[in-house]
DNA sequence: TTGTAAGCGTTATCAG
DNA sequence: CTGATAACGCTTACAA
């Protein structure tokens, strides 16, 4: 394994050249530089990183905490941070946390032993102090995460708003008993969306009751056993608002395994738009994230950081969209209800 | 931030003896130990991981590439070699190639820049003869892959067996035109599994016509297609067997288009056994390949590999299973034909 | 513009 | 069992 000093020997300059052609390739004459390229190109030399990123204290690589790299949510938004991270000679390198806490919490070791210069948090667990903590030390930022006090930057959507929508929808299509299996309440995401449906509840003179809420957990298995426990009540709810696409398809499925038809008994608001939203029978009304663009954000906002660039606004809200597919029932109807 | 020789001066010991302390601890007597290990806390004392990975060529990490993170076949692989990884106090970081072959092949800079130890290769698209010209220089393992010749060890499954299973289960159930929607061809575990369709179809006396055939890419558009197609023939299949549940499921709803019942006029089966395949309606009857084990095993080779103890066996083959669900039709069925 | 030389923080070798 | 010291390969003042 050929080293710079192999180079500079062979290409008759000192090592000092060899890194200045590698570096600041401005700063060296034409001819030697030549010289130099070409001594490189005959030994195939590589710089070892390791000497580099340990002189430089950097590795121009950067750790992006994933809760689950089977959801397409989260691999989407992977897309768009590696798009932006190799415009600006960044390598992205992933880390599953697998959903479990002692992951994420483990993963700044990555950071305090320098082996990435930052990270991106998707959807972290972490409680707020925990993570103002880590971001005191190393530059974060967080996505599909909002923060009661925005120190850190991060880049979401308007969770609120967007459930308000898609409660909205189903309101507007006749629905007064909507249910709403949210995600787990120690989430801020869930409470949010939770708060979404409530004011659009409320807004249209109808009573969110606590017989028509659940807690699940973003899965698939908490949608299918919440719709079972909501469809065996004396009261049967006509409309299920859930706060994620997994758990819209095991709600969609527990109502199929007890004959209730979707969306003719029972229509169904996901969220999230995962790939298989529109594959599912019948495909799923949802709210869309503009997953790409939040991961490329999210980069952007990193970079700065990096750079020690100031960061003016840490709260990132982009735009959300719903979708409407067949699962809602929309597309039977003649028309809406007014607004 | 505090360096060892902080540490050393606190304890009143050499680095020396720090380092010691840290990677060797027993061969220091343990009052010294103790006196360290106090210093290391008090000074909150982590060690530059960037120096030692430099020193020693070598940073405890390995790379899996990983061709789509958000196929959960992947992600469960994936989550096999974690577990073998942290037994073993590697980390494991992921590369998402997006399919890519350019990616693929750049992803060859992490280990020749030595930022990590090793690789795993899941369902490599680079030809053979590069992957064994990298193998010759840095230790890598194949996952959900087969080789010509097997000089790299790989771990995979019996594609032509499971293959032959999959579409025999299809015959026994009485279907003769039973159509196959395979991978890409230049893939060999596409060819494999198309291999395994033709000898069952051969061994039932039927003849694999051509125009049962379809060269999909393991996408779900692909299979949607290609099932459309196959049933605006004048000879219609009764019976579809896809190289993936992604196949499957696009084949299933381009029947559900044309009017087609699965499994009453369409039986299906598909392979991979994804999280989604039991979700979907109907339900999928899929190959299940032992994920969890193949990522396992392959971080077990790689770890071989990077301890330099010699791999006696190349080729991992290991069992894969036929899971019946709803897809094909077996559970309307009284009874399968005889073997 | 180029070269010299001093580190970066850790580990390994060799004495003691 | 412990300490002194020389690397590891690269970058970067500083000097020429």
């Amino acid at each position: 394994m050929p080293k710079m000093s192999d180079v500079a020997k062979l290409a008759g300059v000192s090592t000092a050249t060899v890194s200045r052609v590698l570096r600041n390739p401005d700063t060296v004459t034409p001819s030697t530089k030549e010289k130099v390229l070409e001594a490189i190109n005959q030994l195939n030399y590589q710089p070892n990183m390791l000497a580099r990123h340990f002189r430089r204290t950097e590795t121009n690589t950067i750790l992006v905490l994933v809760p689950n790299i089977s959801n397409t949510v989260f691999s989407e938004i992977v897309g768009g941070i590696e798009e932006e991270a190799a415009q600006n000679g960044y390598r992205v390198l992933l880390r599953n946390t697998n959903n479990q806490l002692e992951n994420e919490y483990a993963s700044i070791e990555h950071l305090k032993q320098r082996q990435v210069d930052g990270m991106i948090m998707l959807s972290p667990k972490l409680d707020e102090e925990t993570l103002i903590e880590i971001s005191h030390q190393y530059p974060i930022v967080l996505a599909t995460a909002h923060l009661e006090t925005p120190t850190i930057p991060f880049v979401s959507i308007d969770n609120v708003g967007s459930s308000e929508k898609a409660t909205e929808h189903l309101i507007r299509l006749g629905h007064r008993w909507v249910a709403h299996i949210s995600g787990p309440m120690y989430s801020l995401i869930s409470r949010n969306r939770y708060e979404g449906y409530q004011n659009a509840m409320k807004k249209h003179g109808l009573n969110p009751e606590d017989k028509f809420v659940r807690e699940g957990e973003f899965t698939y298995e908490s949608g299918y056993e919440h719709m079972l426990d909501l469809l065996s009540q004396k009261e049967v709810p006509t409309a299920v608002y859930a706060a994620s696409d997994d758990m819209a398809i095991g709600a969609i499925n527990a109502a199929n395994e007890l004959g209730v038809k979707v969306p003719e008994d029972l229509a169904v608001v996901g969220f999230d738009n995962i790939k298989f939203a529109s594959m599912f029978n019948p495909s799923l009304t949802t709210i869309a994230q503009p997953l790409h663009g939040m991961g490329q954000r999210s980069m952007e906002l990193l970079l700065k950081k990096l750079n020690g660039e100031a960061i003016s606004q840490t709260e990132h809200v982009l735009p959300d969209k719903l979708i409407i597919r067949n699962s809602c029932g929309a597309k039977h109807k003649e028309k809406l209800l007014p607004m």
